[in-house]
RNA sequence: GCCCCCGUAGUUCAACGGAUAGAACACCAGCCUUCUAAGCUGGUUACGUAGGUUCGACUCCUACCGGGGGUACCA
C-alpha cells in the first residue's frame, strides 16, 4: 500500500471510530483546491445525515477526534470541509523512500488479481493506407494494455489483421486492371520502397474508380470469390500482396515499439465461419433476406447484421464469430476487449448478441474510442484524404531534427537522430494519448509539430534537465545527511508525486490515458516552476542532496508514467 | 425517422455531484553572470437554451437548439 493510501485508510479509520460509524472510506479524502487549505479534506455534509449534526459542526467535531501526530500536523474545520495538513519533511522523507526503493515499479498495484484480459488492437488492413486514425487506435491501444498490466492483471495484447475482406479484392482488381497506369504489370513491386504504401494508394483508387458502378461491382465480386476459393492466379497475388501491408505493419510495430502476444487474421477463421454460418443457417437462426445472408436482432433494436453478401461473399462477422470463441479458448480468459473506432460500436453490439443468443456467456467489450478526421474533414482511406503515418512520421523526424540539431551543434548525426526519432515518436503519440477517447480529435499536422505546451518534449525536457543536474551532481561530494524539506513548492510537488499510484489506477479504471497524460504534465509544470524559483546544486550541500532525491523523485515517476504510455524519455536534448 | 456521442475562453482541450470552472496555443509585457530559454513570470477572455432532482449541478434527469457519428451488401 502506498504511502497517501496509507494515511487516508488510517484517517478513514479514526474518523469512523470517532463517529462510531462505517461510512468514510479512504477514497473520501479529497485534495482542497487551494494548498493554504491544507493537504486532504473531507467533505462533511453526507456524514451529516446520519450523524443528526449540521455539516459545519461535524467538521468541527472532527477535529478534535483526529490526532495531530507522526504525518498528521494539524486539522482545522473550514466551514463544511474537514482540512488535514500533513508533516511536511516527513511526508517528502517517506516518500522519497518508498519511491527510490519501488524504482519503475513505483505506481504498480495488483487490483486486477491477474485476471487474464485479452486486449485486441491495432486492427490493420492489409491492402489500406496507414494513416494517423490508425496511429490513435494503436497508440490507445498500447496504452491501455500497459495500463491493464500496471494494475495488476494478465493483459494480453493481440492484434487482427483483416486481410480477407472486399477492400482486397477491390485493391486486387485495379492491381490488375488494363486501365490503371500503375498495374501490377507496370510497376516493378520489388523497386518500391513501400509496398505497403502502394497497396494503399492502388486501394483508394480503385475506390475512387469503382464509385457506384455495379457491374464493377459484380467484377469485383468475382475477385473476391476467387480469393475465397483459395486458388489460381489472384489468390496467389492476394498471398504475395497480402505479405507487403504485413510486413508494413510489423515495420511500424517496430517503430512505435508495440509488441503482441499473438496475431489473428482474418483468413484462418473465415472457413470455419462459413461452416458456422452454414450451419447457423440450417437451424434458421440465420435467414435469407432481400437475397442475402442476416441474423435478423430488431427484436432487441439491433437491426440486421448482415453475414453472406447477395453473391455469398462473406461480411466480417463471419470471422469475427469464431475467432471471439477460439480466444477464450485457446486463452482461457476472463474478459475479452475489442478496441475499435466507435463507429462500429452497433456492430459490436450485434455481434455480442449473437454470441449470447448462441450461448456464449463470456465477457466480451467494445471499447470504443472517437475518430481522427482532419481540419478538411472526414479522413477516409476510400477517397484518399488521409495524412499518412509515413509522412506523418517523416516530416515530425525532420522537424525535431533540426531543432534538435541547431541546439546542439556539436553533436553527431546518430546522437542528433536518435534523439530526434525519440522527440518525433513521442509528439505523435501524445498527440493521441491526450485526449479523453470520446472526443474526436482534429488533427492538424502543424499542431502535431510543436514541441512546447502541452507535448510530449515538455515532458521529455524536463527531464533531461533533471537528467542534466544529476550528471553534475556525480562530480560534487555532498553530506551523507539530506536536509529536511518543507518549502511550500517542495511539498506541492511531494503531494503531487504521492499521487502517482492512484492516478495510475483511475486511468486504468476508465481506460483513459489521456488522465495519466494530464497528471504527468501537470507534475511537469510544478517541477519546472520550482526548478526556477529554487537553486539545487548551489543549495548548501545537504539542502541539495534532498532536492536534488526530489528532482530524481519526479524524474521517475514521469518515466514510469511515460513507459506506460508508451513513449520514452530523454537523458539530454 | 430511430439510436449513440459531444456543445466550457478567439482556438484545442480539463474539471470523483463539493470550496474561487483549470491548462495549452494564440496575443501583449517581462526573465538567460543559478543548475539546458524545447523553460519561467504576469495580463485579457468561457459552462448552447429552458426547466427539474439536490444542502450543493459543468457533472444527474427532461425538453429544445446546434455539431458529429451510426443505421443491409465497407470495416
Amino acid at each position: 500500500m502506498y504511502l497517501l493510501e496509507q494515511i487516508t485508510k488510517k484517517l478513514a479509520k479514526e474518523v469512523n471510530e470517532a463517529l462510531n460509524l462505517d461510512l468514510v472510506n479512504a477514497s473520501d479524502f479529497v485534495y482542497p483546491p487551494n494548498p493554504e487549505m491544507g493537504d486532504l479534506s473531507l467533505a462533511c455534509f453526507a456524514i451529516a445525515k446520519s450523524s443528526k449534526q449540521s455539516p459545519n459542526e461535524l467538521a468541527q467535531f472532527l477535529v478534535g477526534k483526529i490526532k495531530s501526530t507522526g504525518l498528521i500536523r494539524g486539522v482545522q474545520a473550514v466551514g463544511p470541509y474537514c482540512n488535514i495538513s500533513l508533516n511536511k519533511s516527513l511526508f517528502c522523507q517517506k516518500l522519497m523512500t518508498e519511491i527510490a526503493k519501488n524504482k519503475d515499479q513505483y505506481g504498480k498495484n495488483t487490483s486486477g488479481k491477474k485476471a487474464r484480459v485479452m486486449i485486441e488492437y491495432s486492427n490493420g488492413n492489409t491492402h489500406k493506407e496507414y494513416h494517423v486514425g490508425h496511429l490513435r487506435n494503436i497508440s490507445y491501444g498500447d496504452s491501455v494494455y500497459r495500463l491493464l498490466a500496471a494494475n495488476g492483471y494478465e493483459a494480453i495484447p493481440v492484434s487482427y489483421i483483416n486481410d480477407f475482406g472486399i477492400h482486397v479484392a477491390k485493391t486486387l482488381w485495379w492491381l490488375t486492371h488494363p486501365n490503371n497506369p500503375d498495374n501490377i504489370n507496370r510497376v516493378k513491386p520489388d523497386e518500391l520502397e513501400n509496398k505497403g504504401y502502394f497497396l494503399g494508394q492502388t486501394y483508394a483508387a480503385a475506390s475512387a474508380v469503382l464509385g457506384d458502378n455495379e457491374d464493377k461491382k459484380i467484377e469485383v465480386g468475382e475477385y473476391m470469390h476467387q480469393i475465397e476459393s483459395r486458388q489460381g492466379e489472384i489468390y496467389d497475388l492476394w498471398q504475395q500482396t497480402r505479405q507487403w501491408s504485413i510486413d508494413q505493419f510489423a515495420c511500424v510495430y517496430q517503430e512505435l515499439g508495440v509488441q503482441f502476444v499473438d496475431t489473428f487474421y482474418e483468413s484462418d477463421y473465415i472457413d470455419e465461419g462459413l461452416k458456422i454460418a452454414g450451419e447457423l443457417y440450417a437451424k434458421h437462426f440465420l435467414v435469407k433476406s432481400q437475397g442475402a445472408v442476416i441474423a435478423d436482432l430488431s427484436e432487441y433494436s439491433l437491426n440486421v447484421l448482415m453475414f453472406l453478401r447477395t453473391d455469398g461473399t462473406a461480411l466480417y462477422p463471419v470471422a469475427d464469430l469464431p475467432l471471439a470463441m477460439a480466444k477464450f479458448k485457446k486463452y482461457k480468459l476472463k474478459k475479452s476487449i475489442y478496441v475499435v473506432d466507435i463507429r462500429q460500436g452497433l456492430y459490436f453490439k450485434q455481434l455480442f448478441k449473437v454470441l449470447e443468443l448462441l450461448g456464449y456467456k463470456e465477457e466480451m467489450m467494445h471499447l470504443g474510442y472517437e475518430f481522427v478526421k482532419l481540419p478538411e474533414g472526414m479522413m477516409s482511406s476510400r477517397t484518399g484524404n488521409v495524412v499518412s503515418y509515413e509522412d506523418l512520421k517523416d516530416k515530425t523526424i525532420e522537424r525535431a531534427r533540426i531543432s534538435t540539431a541547431e541546439k546542439h551543434r556539436d553533436w553527431s548525426t546518430e546522437k542528433v537522430e536518435k534523439v530526434a526519432r525519440a522527440i518525433a515518436f513521442g509528439a505523435i503519440k501524445f498527440e493521441m494519448l491526450k485526449v479523453s477517447r470520446e472526443k474526436p480529435i482534429t488533427f492538424d499536422v502543424e499542431t502535431s509539430l510543436r514541441f512546447d505546451g502541452y507535448t510530449a518534449a515538455y515532458l521529455q525536457y524536463t527531464c533531461a534537465r533533471i537528467a542534466s543536474m544529476e550528471r553534475k551532481a556525480a562530480d560534487i561530494k555532498f553530506d551523507a545527511k539530506g536536509a529536511d524539506l518543507d518549502h511550500p513548492k517542495e511539498h506541492a510537488l511531494a503531494l503531487k508525486l504521492a499521487r502517482y499510484p492512484e492516478v495510475i489506477q483511475q486511468a486504468g479504471d476508465n481506460y483513459e490515458p489521456s488522465e495519466l497524460a494530464k497528471y504527468l504534465f501537470e507534475l511537469a509544470q510544478l517541477v519546472n516552476d520550482y526548478y526556477h524559483d529554487v537553486p539545487v546544486l548551489k543549495a548548501d550541500p545537504e539542502l541539495a542532496k534532498s532536492r536534488l532525491e526530489l528532482l530524481s523523485a519526479t524524474k521517475q515517476i514521469i518515466a514510469n508514467g511515460f513507459n506506460l504510455l508508451g513513449i520514452e524519455i530523454i537523458d539530454e536534448m
